[in-house]
Order: structure tokens, then sequence, then C-alpha cells
DNA sequence: CTATACTTCTGAATCGTTACAGAAAAAACG
DNA sequence: CGTTTTTTCTGTAACGATTCAGAAGTATAG
């Protein structure tokens, strides 16, 4: 045996390559390796040692999963183009929170691929369940994903029914922002938000009105939106009339552009209600930039709470919510799901004013 | 009884389902979803109508894969526990990397759980390769990886025969480091390090010597001492009685803790190398909160250059890799070896040192 | 009108397991 | 020593698709 030539048997080791060698069932070897007490122990390491010496890897997991009727993995669908996920400190927590719970429940976690035109990826995946994160209501992998059937949990996304959702009070949190800003004294309000309208849909880089647009956006950014809007028109100030710049995208850099434009504006804003901490944290550095002082002439209010937001010079006005802890809901709900129990179908998390040295009495 | 109407049966929607409320074969059906061309587009669309009609979710993804041999995803197998992954700026930007390379393929990226004492996860995930980053080499979960005798590609790894291979030159950055504190005139070393020991055999949390322990470590742990060592006894230092402090984990606050203890050592160290950026970090934000003056009165480097290297105050003198790049060089690695290609078995990436505010003359 | 070439559709084999009912062998019992 | 129980092992039917050779039917050509 030893001397054998090998005849490079392109042939592909399985669990009946190994129970043939041995003269065995299938069913043995298979027993073998799920289920030890149904053989004796010597045959049973005999299997085992035959398989190394075969080189088999193993009973092969797409087939048991077939049989088994599970993927061991759920699937996290998110907004971006998967590499963004791993660059926002927000998503990354949530990110952390949905890991931690697929952890303890020994299921991998799946980043599932989008480009929006091919849903393949989504038909496809093998996973026992999805999350789907904040996507646009619209975005064809939503459909997809829906149409599995699978056990699914949304989270910032609009509710639907039968589908357990999760979402943040942003609109309260908005709502308190604009309240903390009122009553400073502050009557000059801008917005900077990102991704309003759709990138290709574009009018121009200058600020848009948000009237001229009923485009598909993210839940959370109409959420915020509508947070911002309210207590402006309980204060009499006309809604129409509040500049609103509109990012190509959620970071440093583009609510530091933004802050340039929205200073321009006549009459010059006192308040930024910025719709994330990274447009604000942007937005503070590019009004120091142009020599405003924040917040003596310019205050500033982020959302989110990220861990930059206290370390910034002046530290972060800002919406805390509790990101991490949305991560674990969502995987908890999900979990319960695939168990065969029926989680809350709707979860509302609090969020909570923290106020800085971004923002002072005009 | 006599009123028990049968509840619709609650039977799984098939594609032989469809096929048979259709009166058409199977593959009919199939054929309908993946060859559109092999059947009339009036009789396609039939199927379709039909099979959204039944609520059929479309073909079932781990059948597919077992008939198709692929499961359109990648491993990744990492040695901390999965939530950590998230937490960690240089280990993000690898993951990013990675995502880059695995999503322009069309392919998923599933992060493995891992409790090591079970293997199950790795022997269980349905993936086509996968990315092996920064494990102790003992690891279970690397073991079970390689048995799968998937495309594997290493990364931050001892390199083995038939695995393709991507490193840092590791240990030349570590040389750079002190070299440039050797320049600089410093003779009194320090080295803060995590995870040197494991956990659970730690002695004590006193400085141990690097001789005391010969344990599993990591590669790259293991890399960089001794870059540290070789051109410190080329400069007559006495290795042996260069204190190293061993931090339970990689993070701002042990690296707080660490200068503490190494500060009463005798005789007081002037310069500290750090295995990390964060450690790093941390003992800047250590020395300063026990009053000492960074780099005046201590020289500090770091490793890794993570952005927020730049950031501190002072900033931190460190060695840049692009971990970027590192994760890039994985993707594009294993994906060649899914293509049935084989790419080159063994990539170094070359390190620079970055001079920042933290290391000075004595 | 026959021969040839397309279209359109079908049937059976295959992917690699696990689950389950039951056969064979061994052990325990009265 | 026959009978029952327990331990081991086996054979086969799912699991849900895709693939591919070829059957029927239809159009094109000669």
């Amino acid at each position: 045996m030893a001397h054998d030539h090998e005849p490079a048997k392109p042939h592909r080791i399985t669990i009946s390559t190994v129970a043939a060698a041995l003269g065995v069932a299938v069913s043995t070897v298979s027993n073998a390796y799920n289920r030890p007490d149904q053989l004796s122990a010597e045959l049973r390491e005999r299997v085992l040692a035959v398989a190394t010496e075969l080189g088999y890897p193993g009973p092969n997991p797409v087939a048991r999963s077939l049989r088994q009727q599970r993927a061991g993995a759920v699937g996290v669908l998110f907004a971006e183009r998967l590499p963004y996920a791993f660059r926002d400190p927000a998503v990354l927590m949530v990110l952390e929170g949905i890991a931690t719970t697929l952890e303890q429940a020994g299921l991998g976690l799946l980043l599932v691929p989008g480009r929006d035109d091919d849903t393949t990826t989504v038909q496809q995946a093998l996973v026992d369940g999805f999350i789907v994160y904040s996507m646009m209501e619209t975005d064809p992998l939503v459909q997809a994903a829906l149409k599995r059937r699978l056990p699914t949990v949304l989270l910032d996304q609009p509710p639907r029914p039968d589908v357990p959702s999760i979402i943040v009070d942003d609109e309260a949190g908005a709502r308190m922002a604009t309240e903390h800003l009122l009553s400073l004294g502050h009557r000059q309000f801008a917005i900077i938000t990102d991704r309003l309208v759709e990138t290709n849909l574009r009018p121009s880089s200058a600020p848009i009105n948000v009237h001229d647009q009923s485009k598909p956006t993210f839940f959370v950014t109409q959420l915020r939106l509508q947070g911002y809007r309210q207590p402006l028109e309980a204060a009499g100030i006309d809604w129409r009339s509040v500049p609103i710049y509109d990012c190509n995208d959620n970071n440093e850099a583009d609510g530091a552009a933004a802050i340039q434009i929205l200073l321009a504006h006549n009459p010059r804003p006192t308040a930024i209600l910025c719709l994330t901490d990274r447009l604000a944290l942007g937005a503070i550095a590019g009004a120091q930039q142009a020599g405003y002082q924040v917040p003596q002439q310019l205050s500033i209010v982020g959302f989110d709470d990220i861990p930059q937001a206290s370390q910034s010079v002046p530290s972060l006005t800002t919406i805390r919510q509790d990101h991490r802890q949305k991560g674990l809901s969502a995987g908890q709900a999900l979990i319960e799901l695939l168990a065969g129990q029926s989680p809350t179908s709707y979860q509302r998390l609090a969020v909570e004013l923290v106020v800085r040295d971004s923002t002072a009495a005009i």
C-alpha cells in the first residue's frame, strides 16, 4: 500500500467513499461523526482513522444543511456598499450588538454584498434569517429578502405587518435637539443631512428645499427631519425658509463642506441641526476653519452620540441612542423568531439629549 | 372529530409543488428561474405567476449550493470573540479590505463565531473558502478550518506549506521603531504587549520577563518582540533587563495601567515600545495623568498607525502598515484560489516608520 | 413532401448528507 | 435454554434543487 503509485483519483471523497473503504454503511460513518453513542467506540475510531487517512474533510456542511434545514447563519443587509459598514462608528456598534447575540447562539454573521441592480446575492444567501438594517424601503434587495420568507427583523426601517421591527425614537430625538436650540434663543436654523435625494437624481450641490422632493429616502432621515420641523413650526419659524444642505455621503468632509455653504446663506444661521454626528463634527471643523467660534457664534447639534462626539473640541451636543442595544435587540428578536417564538413585533428604543459644549445661547 | 376540517397543509412549497400545480416538469420550473432562454416567454411568465401565487420563495439556495458545489461566501476566522472585531480600528481596516474584494466578486463575508472549545461552527460554515486572520496557531479553530480542505489564505499567521500567506514585515517595523529610539539616545527601554501569555496562565500583573515563557502566542507578537530585541542587543543592552508588561487585552485602558507600573520600575525607562497603537495611546494618557511630559520625559512608540494615532496630543510616532491593503491582498489571493489559479504563495507587505511628536531625544 | 434544424419541454441522475425503521448480534433474564 | 432486552449496525427515503441527454413539436430548407 505504501508503495502504490498515486492514481491521482480526482474523485471527490465523500461519506460513501469512507463507508466503502471500510465496508460499512454510510449511515454508520455519519453516526461516527454525529452520534457517537450509536456505534461502538472501537468502530468509531476506525471510521475516523480511515477518514483522515483518505483525507475526508468531514461531512459536507451544505448537504447537512439541506437535510437539516438550517444554515447556522444570519444574513445582514445594509444600505451601503459592504466596506462602508466597517467605517461608520454608529453602524459598527450596531453590528457589534448583533454579533454578540449571534455568537451566543452559535450563529454566523453573513454580510451580504449588495449591488443594488442584482439581487442574486440575497436570493442565494445561505442563511436562516435576515436582519434588514437601514435600507431604502424601495431597495430591491429588501424586496428580495422578504420574498425569501425567512424569519426577518427590520432595524431602522419602516415597520411592516408580520415582520418584527426595532426602531429608535428618532423623531423625539430630533425634537429634543431642536427644542434645546430654541430654548437657547436661536431663531436662524439650518439643517445638514445626507442622501436625502439619491445621488444620481441630485439637482445641484446647493442647499435644497425639502419640499422640492418627496423621493424615497432613508426612514431615519424622514423621522429626524420631521422631528426638527415640528418644534420649529410650533415656534413660528417657517419650515420652508430653513435651508437644508444635502450631502452626498455621511462623513466629516461632507459636513465641513456643507457648513461653508450654509454660513454664506442670508440670513446666516446661528443653529445647525445635523442628521449625524459625523456631519456635525465635520461642520464644527469647517466652521472653525472658516474663522467662526463654536459655540459662541454658531451652535451645532449632532445625532447618534458616537464615541468621537465627546472627544472633539468643543465636545458635541448630540442625541444619544444605544446603538449596541439596538443590535442586541435585533439579534435577540431574530433568534426568538428562529426558535419559533414570536418576539414583540415592535420595539421602540428611547433617546436622550446630551448637552455638551457645541451649543450655547445666542 | 365530525367537523374536523383539514387545515391547509403546512407542507413546504418547493419547486415540485409549483411544477405539479402547473402540470409541467420540475426542470421547467428550474429553467424559468435560471435559464429563461430554455422555455417560451409565455410559459415562463405563467410559472412565475403561479410561483408567487403559491408563495414559493424561489429556489432553495442550500439545495442549489449542494448541486452547484459553491456557497457564494467566504468565512473569516478571527482570534477574538466576534464582537471585538468591530471595535479594533486596525482590524476594521483589514476587514474593510477583505470586504471590498469579496463584494466585487459577489461573495458574502461570513464571520464565523468561535467558542474555542467548540469547532462545529467552523466545520459547518457554509463557505467556499477561509481567511484565517491573526489566530493563535494552536487554536483548534484553525485546525478545523484547514481540515475542511477548502481554499484558504493565512493572514498574520505563521506560514504553512501549500497555503498562501500574507504577512506584514512586523519584525522590520519593530526594528525601525527601536532604532529610532536608540538614535535619539535612549538606553532605558520598556515594552508593553498584550496577551503574551494566555490570560488563564498569567502569573501576576507585574511585568514579566519574556524569557519566563515560551507559551503559544500570536505570530505578530513574536515577530515584533524579536524586532525589538535585535537592535537593543546590538546596542549592548541586556534583553533580559528590559521590563515587559503583558496586558490582558489590547486597549487604551490596559495601556494606561501598564505605564503606571513601568514608570515605577527602577531604573525608570525613558523609552516605551508598545506592540499596538491602542496600548501606546493609553500609555501616553496614563503617563500624562501621572504627571509625566511626553515626549520630554518619556518617548513612546506605537505600532499600526491607526487613524487615532495622528489625532492624539502629542501625536504618536508609530509604524505604519497598510491594513486595508492587507485585507485586499488576502481577499484577492482567496479569489484567485477559488478561480483555480495559484496566487503567489507568500506575500510580505512593507512597513514604514512615521515619526510624530511622542518621541524626542533624551 | 422529406430532411434538417431549431424550440420547447421532460425524466432521470446527481449533489452529500441525515433520519428512521428495522435487521443482526450480543447481553441479560428467568 | 428459550425469551426478552439492549447494543450495533444497515438500507433507504428524504432534503430541494440543477444538469443534460433526448423526446416532441414546429419552423426552414431543399
